[in-house]
DNA sequence: ATACTATTTCGACCATTTTCGAAATAAAGA
DNA sequence: TCTTTATTTCGAAAATGGTCGAAATAGTAT
């Protein structure tokens, strides 16, 4: 994965609103939720929620599909496993992660 | 973990030349890299380095240590650890994620 | 002390983000 | 068509971020 997209993404999560909102999109699973269950579950204003989840949308870690009025959000899973790829590549690349790492040495 | 440190840590890490820099230190080991060997592989201004840095210890993802007149940086790899493991709870708790990435029992 | 090297802090500038309410749009029903 | 519901777009204000060069500081050695 491409230095850039990634940081983009993490970007995306590195506000705790929107983190806080994608962990909900997280949990809920693949039936997902309409935007006015997240407006109100996490209280901010419609207009704000709309702002995150376009920018979650725009890394692609969120999707949207329409039933009739209502938007159905959905967290994207497998663009989050390519992104805990791409971290875990550079921390993990050896797996010696948990110990210490004594990565580059061999 | 909680949510806003891990945002922060996320954010910190949501920036290119951040998360350029850290994968710098990540790929090097625990030898660590002097900020100077930094400025000048990231070709980036010393106080803009300086920066970035700071923001990264601040988060705890990275630390410096002093020998002699040259700041050592390294990355703290268990605290990426955990944020791998935050990101991976959220994701992988009961949800459907195609290929296991960090087993979060870490 | 003085000088030298390595790094940080300061001051500034411009770009982006976050947030809201008001207004606009989309979809479906009466 | 006209309403109602659901959501987005617009406009704007305050806050934060990214960058640099210049100046200040920390550490070491002479």
């Amino acid at each position: 994965m491409k230095l850039e997209q990634a940081a983009k993404q993490l970007e995306a999560l590195g506000n705790p609103t929107r983190l806080n909102l994608y962990r909900t999109l997280v949990r809920t699973g693949e039936t997902g939720r309409p935007v006015g269950y997240l407006q109100e579950t996490l209280g901010i204003a419609a207009s704000t929620l709309s702002h995150h989840l376009h920018r979650l949308i725009l890394t692609g870690l969120v999707t949207q599909e329409r039933q009739a009025t209502t938007l159905i959000c959905r967290a994207n899973y497998p663009v989050m496993n390519d992104l805990l790829g791409f971290l875990a590549d550079e921390c993990c690349a050896d797996a010696a992660c948990g110990p210490a790492v004594g990565e580059a040495t061999a």
